[in-house]
DNA sequence: CGGCTATTGACATCTGGTTGTCAATTATGG
DNA sequence: CCATAATTGACAACCAGATGTCAATAGCCG
C-alpha cells in the first residue's frame, strides 16, 4: 500500500473543490436566470442552439451539450411548450424536427448572457489574469487525461 | 450593454471547464468503485463517516456532505441494507440512530481510497505542484465569492 | 411540570440526468 | 429494389439530488 504522492493528494483536494464549486455554480446560475423562466439546464439548451446560429435537431443538441439524446429531448419538449423553441420541418428527417429559437427564446438568452456578464465580472474582481489562465489550462489538461479509461486490474 | 471583461470571459470558460470536468470525475469515479458495489455518491457517504472517525447521525452526515438531510437519509437506508453501515442507538436521540461503518464498509472504503490514490497519481503525472496549488487556490477563492448571494436588480 | 419550538425519519413530488426498449423512419449495401 | 443497419421520438424505470409536509421526539423556557 503506497501512500498517495503530494501531487495526488493535491489533486484529491482539487476534485473536492470542483464538486463544491460545480454545485454552487449551478445553484447561483439557477437563481440568476430564474426571473427569465429559465434554469441552468434550460439556459444551456438555449445556448447550444444560439451558438450554433441555426436550428438543430434533438440529437444534435444532445451532442453539443454532452448529454444523452433522451435527456435533451425532455428539455426541448418542455422548452417548446413554454414558447422558447419552435419546431421546423427537417428536410433530412421527416420525424425529427429542427428546433429554432423563437423571439422569446432569443430575447431570454440575450438577457441571460447580459446577467452572466455582470455576475462574472463581480466574481473575478481582483483575480489576476495569470491565475485564471493557469487554472483554465490545468482544468483542460485534467479533462483530457480523464478521457482515458479508468485503470482496471485484470479482466 | 457592456461587453464582458477579459477576466469575465476567462471565468466563463473556466465555468464550462468545471462542468465538463465535474461530469467526467463522477463518471470515472463511478467506474472506479463499481466493483466494490459503490458509486461516487455512495463512496462519499462512507467517506463522511470514515473521516469523522465515529458514528454519525443522518443529519450530521448530510451536513458533512453538503446535501440535504433527506438525500443523505435515502443513501444511508440503501447502504445499511447493503451491509456497509449498521445503526447504533443514539443516546441523544431515540428516534435518530447513529450510523457506524461495518467491517464490510470499512474495507470497501479503504479499497476505494487505494484505487483513488493510484488513479490520481496517473492523472497528475507531469503536472507541476505549482500549477496544482494555483488551481486549488483559485477554485477555493471562487467558491468563497460564490457564497455571496446573486445580484438582484430591484425587489 | 407543561407548552412551544426545533429536530428527525418517512413519504411524496419535482428536476435533470441516465439506461433500456420499441416502433417508425432513414441510410446503406448487395 | 430490397433487406438490413442506424437513427430517431416516445415511453418507462432508475439514480441522485431538491423541496415540502407530517407525525413523533427532544429541547427549552416559563
Amino acid at each position: 500500500m503506497t501512500l498517495p504522492s503530494p501531487a495526488a493528494a493535491l489533486l484529491t483536494e482539487i476534485m473536492l473543490a470542483i464538486f463544491r464549486v460545480n454545485g454552487r455554480l449551478l445553484e447561483r446560475g439557477d437563481q440568476l436566470v430564474e426571473p427569465l423562466n429559465l434554469s441552468s439546464a434550460r439556459w444551456q439548451v438555449l445556448g447550444a442552439v444560439a451558438l450554433a446560429g441555426q436550428p438543430l435537431s434533438a440529437p444534435q443538441i444532445a451532442e453539443a451539450m454532452g448529454i444523452t439524446r433522451q435527456g435533451a429531448q425532455k428539455q426541448l419538449n418542455k422548452l417548446a411548450l413554454d414558447g422558447f423553441f419552435e419546431q421546423c420541418l427537417n428536410p433530412r428527417h421527416q420525424r425529427s424536427p429542427l428546433y429554432a429559437l423563437t423571439e422569446l427564446g432569443s430575447r431570454a438568452f440575450a438577457e441571460a448572457m447580459a446577467l452572466e456578464a455582470v455576475w462574472a465580472d463581480g466574481l473575478v474582481a481582483g483575480v489576476s489574469l495569470e491565475a485564471l489562465n493557469q487554472t483554465l489550462q490545468t482544468l483542460n489538461g485534467l479533462y483530457d487525461r480523464l478521457n482515458a479509461p479508468v485503470p482496471t486490474r485484470g479482466i
